[in-house]
DNA sequence: CGAATCCATTGACGTTCGTCAATGGGTCTG
DNA sequence: CAGACCCATTGACGAACGTCAATGGATTCG
């Protein structure tokens, strides 16, 4: 590995490509999924064929119930899940205009 | 959109497809990428062609010195991130033997 | 050697996070 | 209507996070 000549006292700030608009959004997105479980919420939702009721999530983890809603607003807050109330049960699933952004790491991961 | 047909009091746990272990450990990636500042720098190595020294990080972020080593300590336990102290330097690179999930995570990003 | 440069560690502080218990609203069934 | 079920919100608490100031080690230059 070849590492640059560098000179005392003399810095190369190096140009950032990204505008900081775009990486505080790609950032909210990586926290929304940062934690296990609305990780697994997330891959969940994101292979299921027809949208998952709360329910069952609640029945699936370990956490109580106030703590899984808590995750699916978090979730929800974030863009990439959307919620449809019917009777007494509310069914979520990956939102259906999800930013390609969004849609390119929930791919790249698992 | 087809919702499901559900039963008062039954509830249908999905199967989670994903080891906890592999939740665990992609969880923690996200978590090393999901800080703004964190973010920039290792989109910076990734499109790096060399090594990059923390001093140049240090005149870039509007963060004091201590921050930005902090952070590059967080990208290092995360395993994303490599250093080679060389003289009064220290090059950091995206680390070598990137786990699968890492890269495909990063070049999903921007 | 003495001063300057670069960097990691430590300690401290306020903020955010993940979690739960308690509560209340909404919906269905008997 | 009364009870059961589902879910969101609120308030509280400990843990983790992002940041800085201060310090110290290591290296290089004069």
């Amino acid at each position: 590995m070849v590492l640059p000549e560098r000179e005392r006292g003399v810095c190369c700030p190096p140009t950032l490509k990204a505008r900081p608009q775009k990486i505080e959004q790609t950032s909210e997105i990586l926290k929304a999924l940062a934690d296990p479980t609305r990780l697994q919420i997330a891959l969940c939702l994101r292979d299921a064929k027809e949208p998952v009721c709360i329910c069952d999530f609640t029945a699936t983890f370990d956490i109580s119930q106030p703590t899984v809603s808590h995750h699916m607003a978090k979730l929800r807050e974030a863009g990439l899940v959307n919620v449809t109330k019917q009777g007494i049960w509310s069914f979520y699933r990956l939102s259906p205009d999800l930013s390609a952004a969004a849609r390119r790491i929930l791919d790249a991961i698992g």
